[in-house]
RNA sequence: GGGCGGUUAGCUCAGCUGGUUAGAGCGCCUGCCUUACAAGCAGGAGGUCGCAGGUUCGAGUCCUGCACUGCCCACCA
């Protein structure tokens, strides 16, 4: 029997089956839809995880996002399409690799280019596909058919073409510039590569004689001194008055026996730092590169590749650049050239990759001039064609791309898109061709092609048009792109983001549909441990989303990361959370065990028949990729409020109303990215209101001998938890899709739930007078509850009621007598004329008072206890809302319903106030006369 | 050196455009194995919203200053 489910949800037993059923019935995949269709559509690209990436919590948060907005688009009636692939990361499977090759005593110099490019696709082959096999666990709804490496021949075409196109419009040069230089990796890097960090250090103060002057010198100051060996002048600011007389004077530089110039430059910003006195070495600073072309100064390297000093350092060739300086400084003093030496913290630059210290380092590489990118760029987020959530972002994006510096693409390295120019052997010539060129074009000489291989960020940053088709005009560029939404951690907002919208707004200028690759940016936050520490392997605070999916299901884990997500602030992950969020698919575990125990009693019965509601409710959900409006504005549609609900009693009603209510709000958060607020308001109403309340209150009508009461309450359970699913199924995707087609006994109308309409808000289906009068009788219930708890009577003992009110509550109370006899436990409710406001045992809200009748005395100090502190919250609203009503401003600048509500409120206050001096009074006197 | 954020219950965090009684989960206390669920049920305690001013009829929410704290960017020797 399809209905008979464990006791305690067990994720593990069904998760696996669906996530395979999921990928393998292709339930994600969408055909490219015809020029012209009306379907309005959803795209997504997955930030590509690298080949050689695990999954961590970042990555599941990430993907937890894009597939609840994903499955949310989906069942509302877009064509949803989700773009997965992968990243070749070039330095990081490089690394990879010459790990393996270390292990077998060879670098990759020792099997040559070909033959390591063999070995990384070899890699690539076994391990590369890890990281999607671990998102297929988490149930992201991706179109897999639709996959792609950006280093694919597809992939590599459009970065051909790009670079191409670029160097033919000027955008990218080539030339001798400073860049940072790894010496571990070999490579030049980005700026964005290199991570700064202020580092305890020194900074040297060196004497430098000036020539032709007996004991007149130049004091400069360096931090790092083996660069001096490479100095080509002094440079002073020509305002500067300590130096007019030495203008072009020469001075000797020590150690070396070089004479060098000095020279006037505005290379110092700020002439009162220091000595006011700079060494110029143009071959191993940025700053003094540029000096050096202003003054025509010759550049002299002084250390090589690996950063080791070479032939131009003289004595010091051979010593790495830690011990040159350690040898430089100890022969400065002994030449009685130190001056100083002092403290200082330096902005260190490290290689995000390895660590390892950059050198500033004089080579030849290929640049993007980005500034014209970077205009068009500014001007679509400033337009708002690109909207950033929060859109706080959009400043810090502002501020990188009006400073940006040119990019240097080229690498050193031989995984990855190898530049497409070719050097002539003979000539020199470069040729830069989308195609391999036979011959120099302008000798006929043997050609060779450029050594370096792109930045992996110049490929990515081609996405999404790239997967897409260009450069080709495809149907898919016209059906998906712009794509609708990017969401992705603030971390690469520069490396990926900002290169993403410069290179697509680029090649796709003029696109009919807009040049911009996405519409929204959703910049999700960072997850960290529980004691808010960044997640790091050094720290080994790592949490592995893995391990925590399989302690507590990924329903569990997806929910968890989704209530927490509150846009702009970090998550502290913690596992207590991901525990009550399994308690939570427990729960909902639970309730589909006691409907379906209900529901085969029925049917065995005859009372009811799961065919009824099969018949009333699988109109209008619709199958995946027919057209039908999108959900969600209010508009008809399938998946508008429970379609054949029979509401009949007041609790029909109330939950019915509190469904629709519901759907709404939820459609609010989700359309703002407030995923916590969606995950909040569906926890609280499937667990606070329908398990609580509603299964409580219509459990004597499930057992009713009447067919017809029968058929009504059976209808609308199941009405409502299969709505209920369907509203859970984009947090929770594994036990809705199990539990859904256990509530069609296995023939639902889809194949999956993620296939089926999402609960709209249908207005009609919302009312206000229900949810009053349920909140009404849920406070007494509470009352009794709350006055028995205190009078501690037995549990199972019970016990009659007194209460007084107007007539309007008391027939509410009587029309729903016995469900408040039996959620209180109570037995007989009588009505009184007089106030109970001064018995025992007794509650008085500002609609009734309540009172158990029970022998047994209060507690009198707990209650005084209670009343006071009650009577003292109360007073002091009351002084507040007094004084707000005398205010003649409050009362004219107020909006109405303000004024109102606060006037009703204090109506209420007033009541209370008086029936808890009453009761506070009785007290007193019968403490009094007991005593 | 520039820029951005945070500071609310014992802990981890919500609180959107200022509006009636500041919420949740965990933890804690009391009582219950009530045939859907002990991963549960019922009840409860716990907060002068970092500090000081200001704007406003009204401030956790807006402004200023301060304190502490986190992050991003940065070629000043």
């Amino acid at each position: 029997m399809p209905h008979d489910l464990p006791k305690a949800y067990d994720p593990s037993a069904i998760e696996q089956r669906w996530a395979e059923y999921w990928v393998r019935e292709k339930l994600f995949h969408v055909e490219t839809p015809a020029q012209g269709s009306t379907q309005p559509t959803f795209t997504i690209t997955l930030p590509p995880p690298n080949v050689t990436g695990r999954l961590h919590m970042g990555h599941m948060l990430n993907q937890t996002e894009m597939d609840i907005v994903v499955r949310w688009h989906r069942m509302r009636g877009f064509l949803t399409m989700w773009l997965p692939g992968t990243d070749h990361a070039g330095i990081a499977t490089q690394m990879m690799v010459e790990r393996q090759l270390a292990a077998e005593g060879k670098n990759r110099r020792d099997i040559g280019r070909e033959a390591f490019i063999a070995r990384v696709w070899d890699w690539r082959e076994h391990y590369g596909g890890a990281i999607l096999e671990q998102m297929k666990r988490l149930g992201v709804s991706v179109d897999w058919s639709r996959e792609y490496f950006t280093m694919d021949e597809r992939m590599s075409r459009a970065v051909r073409e790009a670079f191409v196109r670029l160097y033919e419009q000027d955008l990218i040069y080539r030339g001798k510039y400073i860049v940072n230089w790894c010496p571990r990796c070999i490579t030049a890097v980005s700026d964005l590569e290199v991570v700064h960090e202020d580092t305890p250090g020194k900074i040297w103060e060196i004497r430098y004689p000036v020539v032709g002057s007996k004991d007149e010198y130049i004091v400069v100051a360096t931090t790092r001194p083996e660069t001096m060996l490479g100095d080509t002048a002094v440079a002073v600011n020509s305002a500067d008055e300590r130096y007019r007389h030495l203008h072009g004077k020469r001075v000797l530089l020590p150690l070396m026996n070089r004479e060098i110039p000095i020279i006037t430059d505005d290379i110092l910003a700020n002439p009162e730092f220091g000595t006011g006195a700079v060494k110029v070495t143009p071959s191993h600073d940025p700053n003094d590169f540029e000096a050096g072309l202003r003054n025509d100064l010759p550049q002299i390297e002084v250390m090589n590749e690996t950063a080791q000093m070479n032939e131009n350092a003289g004595p010091y060739q051979g010593l790495d650049r830690f011990g040159a300086r350690q040898k430089v400084v100890e022969d400065l003093e002994g030449g009685g050239f130190l001056v100083g030496v002092k403290d200082y913290v330096v902005p260190l630059g490290t290689c995000s990759r390895c660590g390892t210290i950059i050198e500033p380092r004089l080579s030849t590489q290929w640049f993007v001039k980005i500034k014209p990118l970077a205009e068009r760029a500014i001007e679509v987020v400033q337009k708002g064609e690109i909207k950033f959530v929060p859109e706080n972002y959009a400043k810090t994006y502002f501020e990188w791309m009006l400073n940006i510096h040119d990019w240097c693409i080229s690498r050193q390295l031989w995984w990855g898109h190898r530049i497409p120019a070719w050097h002539c052997k003979e000539c020199s010539e470069i040729i830069v061709s989308r195609d391999t060129p036979a011959k120099c074009k302008k000798c006929g000489g043997p050609l060779e092609q450029d050594n370096d291989v792109l930045d992996t960020w110049f490929s990515s940053g081609l996405l999404p048009c790239s997967a897409l088709g260009w450069p080709d005009d495809t149907p898919d560029l016209h059906a998906f792109y712009p794509t609708t939404l990017l969401i992705t951690g603030f971390d690469i907002l520069f490396f990926w983001v900002a290169r993403m919208v410069m290179m697509n707004c680029h090649f796709m200028r003029g696109f009919k549909n807009g040049d911009v690759p996405f519409r929204d940016v959703y910049i999700h936050s960072l997850v960290r441990d529980a004691e808010r520490q960044k997640m790091s392997k050094t720290k080994g605070n790592v949490v592995d989303p893995i391990e925590i999916i399989e302690k507590y299901g990924t329903d569990a884990v997806r929910f968890t990361l989704a209530a927490m997500a509150a846009p702009g602030t970090d998550i502290a992950f913690s596992e207590s959370r991901t525990e009550s969020y399994r308690a939570f698919a427990n729960k909902i575990w639970n309730a589909a065990r006691f409907l379906f125990m209900n529901v085969d009693r029925a049917q065995q019965a005859g009372l009811w028949s799961l065919n009824e509601f099969k018949s009333s409710h699988n109109k209008g959900l619709p199958q995946h990729g027919t057209s039908y409006n999108v959900l969600g504005s209010g508009k008809s549609g399938a998946g508008l409020g429970i379609q054949g609900f029979q509401a009949e009693t007041l609790e029909d009603r109330w939950i019915l109303s509190r469904f629709n209510r519901v759907a709404q709000e939820i459609h609010d958060a989700l359309q703002n990215y407030r995923f916590h607020e969606a995950a909040h308001v569906v926890y609280h109403f499937f667990w606070g209101e329908y398990c609580d309340w509603y299964l409580e209150l219509i459990k004597p009508r499930l057992a009713a001998d009447d067919r017809g009461q029968a058929r009504a309450a059976y209808n609308n359970l199941i009405g409502i938890f299969e709505g209920a699913l369907r509203m859970l199924s984009p947090f929770m995707p594994f036990i809705t899709e199990e539990l859904w087609h256990a509530a069609y006994d296995g023939a639902p109308p889809a194949k999956s739930i993620a296939l089926v309409a999402y609960p709209a808000a249908d207005p009609a289906q919302i009312n206000a007078d229900a949810e009053t009068e349920m909140a009404i009788l849920q406070d007494l219930i509470v009352s009794v509850r709350n006055i028995r708890a205190e009078l501690k009577v037995e549990p199972k003992q019970k016990l009659p009621i007194e209460i007084h009110t107007g007539s309007d509550i008391r027939s509410l109370i009587e029309r729903n007598r016995s469900a408040v006899e039996r959620l209180a436990n109570v037995d007989g409710v009588a009505f009184v004329e007089q106030s109970l406001a001064k018995a025992a045992g007794a509650r008085s809200t500002a609609r009734f008072d309540v009172r158990v009748i029970y022998e047994r005395k209060v507690d009198v100090a707990a209650e005084r206890d209670r009343l006071s502190k009650e009577l003292a919250r109360l007073t002091q609203e009351l002084t507040r809302a007094t004084g707000q009503l005398n205010n003649e401003s409050f009362l004219a600048k107020a909006p109405a319903n303000v004024v109102e509500g606060l006037k009703k409120r204090r109506a209420e206050v007033v009541v209370l106030i008086e029936k808890i001096r009453a009761a506070l009074d009785e007290l007193e006197g019968g403490a009094a006369a007991a005593s």
